[in-house]
DNA sequence: ACCTGAACACCGTTCAAGT
DNA sequence: ACCTGAACACCGTTCAAGT
């Protein structure tokens, strides 16, 4: 499958090295045989996004079973999170390099795997803190989210300064533990 | 100067759509002379990113002299933020676009520029909450920073719902508010 | 029905040759 | 001293032609 081909070259190169001609190569095809499979490499790349959003996904899940109470299963969620981001670094930035500013709008299995995420942190979310509304939940998780990434996304790409990634999950943590104690101390 | 072009090509088409060779067409020379000038195409990008976080950082400094307590000074400092990143999206974007796995290693006035962001939001802090250590100062205006931009990014590349843009500050002000409350809680 | 490979219009980068 | 423009090794994408 081409889709392989694509994930070992983002793995050991990273997504700015992928072409649609190494792709090819790589599989024993002629180049413009990718595009009777792939409309544009684009595709190809949004398909190797949603795989890894799936297998992330899956991490998370096994990740958020562990911990006594919610508020340590968020812990947990998020140093799954940056585990996966500092293990698989080409494949999960690739997440973001790709189409910021994209005309291509994303298929609805990504979008669901997406809304999964912001779920499972609601729900978390809900149980750590029950008296907020759904509202303040939907806030809270974009905001709890974007942060964990945007962490990891300063951290990885070394505009924080050195050493930082090996400090990352404290970060991390004290962005998590100090959120959940300002929802609490809001109530 | 070849910076102005480049500038214009990303406002207009994003950082996807520049090339040495239409950014030598829009100066009126040929391809060859502008590196005479740049050694690669990706210290043109730098260069002009460099130039977006002067301009970012003038507009914070004017932000941050506004409101009556620190911590409507770093509610401040967020709303201009986003407002930067919404009024310039591409080269915005491009902030975080280019060189994510970099090689390459930014020059020192690049970090100085970061570093400045951080030590702005840091004696803000400081001053909302006096009772954080500095380490904890640093480790809080990360965490905030971080999710600031991430909420963001999020936001901009409608990798979060529709309708976000809008709730965009609102979103970063559940995050501050809460992350600030939770500080003063620890305490 | 499936695949090829040449073709088109682009890239970044280099460098002999011109003024 | 400065600039050109052809050249090289790449791109994504298309499509007549082959099996």
């Amino acid at each position: 499958m081409a889709m392989d081909a694509a994930q070992f070259i983002i793995d050991a190169q990273g997504l700015q090295a992928l072409s649609a001609r190494k792709v090819a190569d790589r599989i024993g095809y002629a180049v413009g045989t990718l595009y009777r499979v792939f409309e544009h490499l684009d595709d190809l790349i949004i398909q190797v996004n949603t795989r890894t959003l799936v297998e992330l996904n899956a991490t998370l899940d096994r990740a958020a079973a562990d911990g006594q109470d919610a508020e340590r299963r968020v812990e947990a969620l998020t140093h799954a999170y940056i585990d996966f981001a500092i293990r698989h670094t080409p494949r999960w930035s690739a997440l973001y390099e790709h189409g910021i500013e994209a005309d291509i709008d994303l298929p609805d299995y990504y979008r669901e795997q997406i809304a999964g995420m912001y779920g499972r942190l609601e729900s978390l979310l809900k149980t750590a803190v029950p008296q907020c509304s759904p509202e303040e939940l939907a806030r809270a998780a974009r905001a709890l989210w974007g942060g964990v990434q945007g962490v990891c996304l300063l951290a990885l790409s070394e505009k924080l300064d050195i050493d930082q990634i090996e400090s990352l999950p404290e970060i991390a943590d004290s962005l998590v533990r100090t959120y959940v104690s300002g929802l609490r101390a809001r109530h």
